[in-house]
DNA sequence: ACCAGGCTTCTTTTT
DNA sequence: GAAGCCTGGT
């Protein structure tokens, strides 16, 4: 063991109800230390009691110390609760994600880098519009070469670390991408603008290039701590591991079988190597579950257990007792939906549950829309993370793109986002002409604004960008001047964004609240210096996500996809979707290793649940807008049927068909998909809508073996039998 | 320059 | 079943 600390007051109170392991990784001071922490094994606990252990036994200076986490939210829920053990200092430590952490390196550090200090940060969506100009510029068909393709593989060399002289060459297509990758770069340099994988690209070429730089922040953190380290790419793996070369004091904490990041370049294997890396590291092992009752950790064992190339391991719990997992298959996403609104209720009722313990998981962000309609339509409270993001939607990009222009007057890209909304009467033409002047002569858009006359422009614009330029040149004095939410106030002004975003239509409305609260978090920077309060805001504001803004206290039940729900937990969820080429995801099926980490979502998602976990899948659901035949998820099939209870209510299997047509039909899903047994939707006296004949009344309902035959006389079309599960019926009331 | 309407295509997941 | 792209008309 350690030498033993000195006796501190609070010591007691940090490693108070540890377990052994727990306790070993708290407790480990020098040298590289390695934790798997499985899901709900308390790693958040041990990660603070650890820093907090590392500065109340006086081994390290809370601003010599560096924690990286995954999520803002995850940053400064660390920071708060390391604060809790040791108080006001926690606050000198240094706690961010990747790219905060290295926004704040890069700051200090750009001139010798050979950019402002000043620079803008690309989003995804400013990458997307530079793309596009680059493949015009080039003269390359976006149909042939489609932008989101480019950026991936851009994104992807910029992850590993590669210039494009570096990238392959052995195709046409190749050649391709290094052009696009060559005039993309161009931009950026002349926009001022790194993208997020520049952000950790250029930390590591400062580390890797300049001694002074390299020797000054490896003393700088002399203890590091990265927390989610299985979704590390290669280029954030160099960046730690150059930072932790000195002193070796570099503790990772991550589990193999929660890494779902794999497309976007994040490699197990730097976990899985890590003992390779540092032999002589320490490795602690956390398997003891705190959240999930037995028989949810056993579905999840099984569930991914199937997966090769994972680190042998089994959660357990001494938590006794637990319901078995309840698995649904429903119609269609109508009633998956309708099901899981029901439970809730249901269990509102029964157990005094509130809304904010249940949770929706799903793959994708599409699939929420039917949760929204039917919690909508029954008054049940619900938040939505992620999404159309806040930070994504048009007023707030606009807003926003004005603001980096303001403060980086060489950013190509924001400037065309703006120039003409809204509108001025400056065209496509004019802008292309100001671009590529602004190119030719290597200024800031802004400048060839000012030399519009000589840029060729069309004339009848030369009226409207006179005027612009004169809004802009107001605004501009005020930037240093100004608090950013005053900025934003006359911004708003000048540019009358007002009257331009307001239709009349509830959407209208929507968008001035979104100004209004983009004001807000304007106000939040007011207080620091003048002088860097916009670029601070600018750059939280690039780097913030979703689940950054979530308050697991407000009421409501949470929808929210696999991805962003890592690192959250619900007394009940409902895993839905759980069909083939939903999860696991069709796109991801073609992909190599796509299913593992498809296996790895779905596990991530069971291993939330603390009390019950409910997995439902849907027997036809809308996709593209039209409706498929799905097959039940392989993943639900591996759940024995020992662990998994039958839905109340209790369905029959499925009898045989009758129809011909139907019997076709069901041969293609029935092996894998039973239909499930009829429900009496329809009652009689009932209004409904049918897609051909129009609205009806239903006569009479019969439940037969298969399905529900109903009776229904349209106002139009006369007497029909038709199919209550098959015919587009929809109820009017 | 701008708009409306019809066409396509498409959707993983996100810092 | 939405968002983007193209076209043709003003």
């Amino acid at each position: 063991m350690s030498t033993t600390p000195a006796v501190q007051p609070d010591l007691p109170k940090i490693l108070d109800g540890l377990n052994p392991q727990q306790r070993e990784a708290v407790e480990h001071v020098e040298g590289p230390l390695l934790i798997f922490a499985g899901a709900g094994s308390g790693k958040t606990r041990v990660l603070t009691a650890r820093i907090a252990y590392l500065i109340a036994t006086r081994k390290v200076w809370p601003d010599r110390l560096l924690a990286v986490t995954f999520t803002n939210k995850a940053a400064r829920e660390m920071r708060a609760r390391v604060e809790a053990y040791v108080g006001d200092v926690a606050r000198q430590m240094w706690v961010g994600t990747f790219h905060h952490t290295a926004v704040r390196m890069l700051r200090r550090e750009a001139e010798r880098l050979g950019f402002e200090r000043s620079f803008t940060i690309f989003d995804d969506d400013d990458t997307r519009a530079a793309l596009k100009r680059v493949l015009d510029a080039l003269g390359l068909d976006p149909k042939r070469y489609p932008v989101g393709m480019i950026a991936n593989q851009i994104s992807t060399a910029k992850n590993e670390l590669k210039g494009p002289d570096q990238m392959p060459n052995r195709s046409y297509i190749d050649e391709v991408v290094r052009r696009c990758y060559v005039e993309y770069e161009a931009i950026l340099r002349r926009s001022g603008g790194l993208d997020f994988d520049d952000l950790i690209l250029n930390v590591v070429r400062l580390l890797r290039d300049f001694e002074d730089a390299r020797l000054y922040w490896q003393d700088r953190f002399r203890y590091v701590l990265v927390d989610e380290y299985q979704d590390t790419n290669h280029a954030q793996y160099v960046f730690v591991n150059l930072l932790a070369a000195g002193h070796r004091n570099l503790a990772v904490v991550g589990d193999d079988d929660q890494s779902i990041y794999g497309f976007r370049g994040a490699d197990v294997r730097n976990i899985l190597d890590f003992q390779r890396d540092y032999p002589d590291a320490r490795v602690v092992h956390l398997e003891q579950n705190y959240r999930s009752s037995q028989s949810i950790l056993d579905a999840a064992y099984h569930v991914i257990q199937h997966n090769p190339e994972r680190a042998p391991k089994r959660l357990w719990t001494d938590r006794k007792g637990g319901e078995k997992v309840f698995a649904v298959q429903l119609y269609n996403e109508v009633e998956e939906a309708e099901y899981v609104a029901d439970e809730i209720e249901r269990l509102r009722r029964t157990e005094s549950r509130k809304y904010r313990e249940f949770a929706v998981l799903y793959r994708t962000n599409a699939q929420s829309r039917g949760f929204e309609e039917v919690f909508v339509r029954r008054r049940i409270p619900y938040r939505l993370v992620g999404g159309t993001r806040f930070w994504e939607r048009r007023e707030v990009k606009d807003l926003m793109a004005y603001l980096r222009l303001l403060a980086n007057p060489a950013d190509t890209v924001s400037f065309a986002r703006i120039v003409n909304a809204p509108r001025r009467g400056i065209g496509q033409v004019t802008v292309d002409r100001l671009v590529n002047h602004a190119r030719e002569r290597d200024v800031p858009v802004w400048q060839a604004l000012e030399e519009a006359a000589g840029a060729g422009v069309p004339k009848a614009a030369l009226g409207a960008i006179d005027h612009f330029l004169k809004q802009l040149r107001t605004l501009r004095q005020s930037v240093g001047v100004l608090r950013p939410s005053e900025l934003v106030d006359l911004v708003v002004e000048v540019m009358q964004l007002k009257p331009y975003y307001t239709d009349g239509t509830p959407q209208g409305e929507a968008r001035l609240e979104n100004l209004l609260e983009l004001r807000g978090l304007a106000e939040e920077y007011d207080p620091l210096e003048p002088a860097d309060s916009l670029s601070e805001f600018l750059a939280d504001a690039a780097l913030t996500s979703d689940v950054d803004t979530y308050d697991e206290s407000e009421e409501g039940v949470t929808l929210i996809t696999l991805h962003m729900v890592k690192g959250l937990e619900f007394p009940i969820v409902f895993l839905v979707g759980l069909e083939e080429g939903v999860l696991p995801h069709q796109r991801a099926l073609e992909e190599d290793k796509g299913l593992d980490e498809e296996r790895r979502l779905c596990y991530v998602g069971i291993t939330r649940a603390r009390d019950r976990l409910y997995l439902t899948c849907a027997f036809r659901r809308h996709l593209y807008g039209r409706a498929a035949a799905g097959m039940t998820s392989r993943f639900l099939l591996e759940i024995p049927q020992a662990l998994i209870s039958a839905p109340r209510e209790g369905k029959a299997p499925a009898p045989p068909p009758r129809h011909d047509y139907r019997e076709r039909f069901l041969e293609r899903t029935a092996q894998a998909a039973p239909v499930p047994p009829p429900v009496q939707r329809f009652t009689e006296g009932e209004r409904v809508r049918h897609s051909a004949f129009g609205d009806g009344v239903v006569i009479k309902s019969t439940l037969t073996r298969t399905d529900e035959e109903l009776l229904i006389k349209f106002d139009k079309a006369g007497l029909k039998i038709l199919s209550g599960q098959l015919a587009p019926l929809e109820k009017l009331s």
